[in-house]
DNA sequence: GTGATACTGAGAGTCGTTCTCAACCAGCGG
DNA sequence: CCGCTGGTTGAGAACGACTCTCAGTATCAC
């Protein structure tokens, strides 16, 4: 299962995962999926991305702390690396009063993929418009 | 219904913004406020808010691009309002190949009242957890 | 009034996720 | 070996947040 997470590029869904896990232990039900999904994450094994879509969590085995940019066209999510300064954090926390512990941010936009393939390709092509 | 929005100074999910509304037209239904709401959102009059938990999404009033810190004990959404920088964006953009178009951010944390009431007090006192 | 048109609420359906529970499996003492 | 016990599992039910469908109703044009 772990396994499965490491070797994923993209960012994929507890029903990706399903699926890819099945491939090599065809008898796993979903709920064994969800939860040691849940395990791997309160273990902080993985992480579980919400991508602010309204659209499923997607788990990545990459834990170091980083942000993604997720295409409007197909949904594909990449990693970004690029911290936001403490100091803007601790500005934030000033004027908020919260005692801020982290951040998530995602960035929108068309992959070079969708740039290419004009309006809207990628999302009516091929598969669900997910990645 | 918009009345309703821009009263609302926390950020309600369409379940509040229903509740809230059926007080002044009790026979109202939820498939009309789904329906509104996404009316409101489309044509820019309110922004549907993906706070990164998994949890329903919320609706604002305040169309200004802004971002939030939301308080982990009790889930309320407070404005935050201090962009990132355009330079960091064409940064991303570049090391990317992405047509970044925007972002979300949110800020994670404990609010005022949760830092002063110990350790998991919000979501077990009082409601929901959310508010 | 009468008919076309748009809007509404109730309830069914969908999707992602969690819960429940009986079957199963490991380890362990006998 | 063998029955017991406690942890895991998979199937399916349940759940919450939406979205769809459809018949009923309000709105307007004549
Ligand atoms: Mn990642
Ligand atoms: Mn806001
Ligand atoms: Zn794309
Ligand atoms: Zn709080």
């Amino acid at each position: 299962m772990l396994e499965v997470l490491r070797a994923a590029d993209d960012h994929p869904t507890a029903a990706e995962v399903y699926e890819r896990v099945r491939r090599a232990s065809p008898r796993i039900g979903s709920a064994t999926v969800y939860r040691t999904l849940a395990l791997l994450v309160s273990t902080g094994r993985a992480l579980e991305l919400n991508l602010g879509d309204g659209a499923a969590a997607r788990y990545d085995a990459n834990t170091r702390r980083h942000d993604h940019a997720v295409c409007d066209g197909c949904g594909r999510a990449v990693d970004i690396d690029h911290p936001v300064p403490d100091g803007m954090m601790a500005e934030i926390a000033r004027r908020s009063g919260f005692a801020i512990t982290g951040y998530d941010l995602q960035f929108r936009g068309l992959c070079p993929d969708c740039q290419a393939n004009g309006s809207d390709p990628a999302r009516t092509a091929g598969g669900t418009g997910q990645q």
